[in-house]
DNA sequence: ACTATATAGTTTGATATCAAACTAAATGGA
DNA sequence: TCCATTTAGTTTGATATCAAACTATATAGT
């Protein structure tokens, strides 16, 4: 463990931290709902878009695009998203928000919001504030290599 | 998103930045070898450990015991672990790595090796080390809460 | 001793995720 | 025009992960 590179130590903490706060956060939500497709709710309503193709969230949340089709038909079963094709490209789709993916969408929310005050013993505002940025240059970092 | 929480921000981050990190690490492992597997060949050689309970290791990496069994049966199928009954409790196993085990251990750590010199200009040793306490007691605090 | 509870592991059924291979449509070049 | 390449999305097949429900064994309490 001693010879092992920082690098390992840093990105173990990271997985085991992402694990937990993941397993937590699908606890409060509505049953059924999952942190993927919340977060395509939530991608639609904070940036105010209209519609987006499926390769554009695929992009944007960094995940492959076999992994947004699936995220994205269960979606549109349980009619959160509408989808049709897009008009000036055969091959492209348009996904849009349905009145019920933006209620489900406030629902989550407001159940996610339960959890900040779990956190708040955990590390301070300013302890993350702090961190923040840190981190963020790494993941652009590493964003980077992937090309 | 101004109105979020930090907290939520801050896990983001996180939560992208083990996608990352998972995918490359993945890539550079042998062919049909994963993250989950190499963690467990790991855990063995790291603690000289002899053997250990399923449990023991769901607890280690703390995942649900379905998880490790599901984990330990693919291993056990390759050979990298060897199961046995526990001799002092029915209920329970005990797990051993094989020597297969120890050799797909040293083939992951020298493929994983390739991967801290491309990592290094993300980020400095000196700059993960700072960060890696403070990362280490969130994850305690949240390992905590679980509970 | 007997029953209730707790613990070890598994099974079932669901989601997320990826790589590889595939279809269909758009684009570019000769 | 026609073919090669690229791009959008899906399908297939694999792994990890969880919760809930299940079996079997151990432990505790009466």
């Amino acid at each position: 463990m001693t010879q092992d590179p920082v690098a390992f130590a840093f990105f173990n903490e990271i997985g085991i931290i992402d694990q937990l706060i993941s397993t937590m956060l699908t606890k409060c939500l509505p049953k059924g709902m999952t942190i993927a497709q919340f977060s395509v709710l939530n991608h639609f309503v904070r940036l105010e878009i209209d519609e987006k193709s499926p390769a554009e969230l695929a992009s944007a949340f960094q995940v492959s695009r076999p992994t947004m089709t699936s995220t994205l038909a269960r979606m549109e079963q349980a009619g959160l998203i509408a989808v049709r094709a897009d008009p000036d490209d055969g091959r492209a789709k348009r996904v849009s928000l349905t009145e019920a993916g933006r209620a489900m969408r406030e629902t989550c929310l407001a159940a996610t919001g339960t959890m900040v005050p779990i956190l708040a013993p955990i590390a301070s505002d300013a302890e993350l504030e702090a961190l923040l940025p840190r981190l963020r240059k790494i993941r652009q970092g590493l964003d980077a290599l992937r090309d």
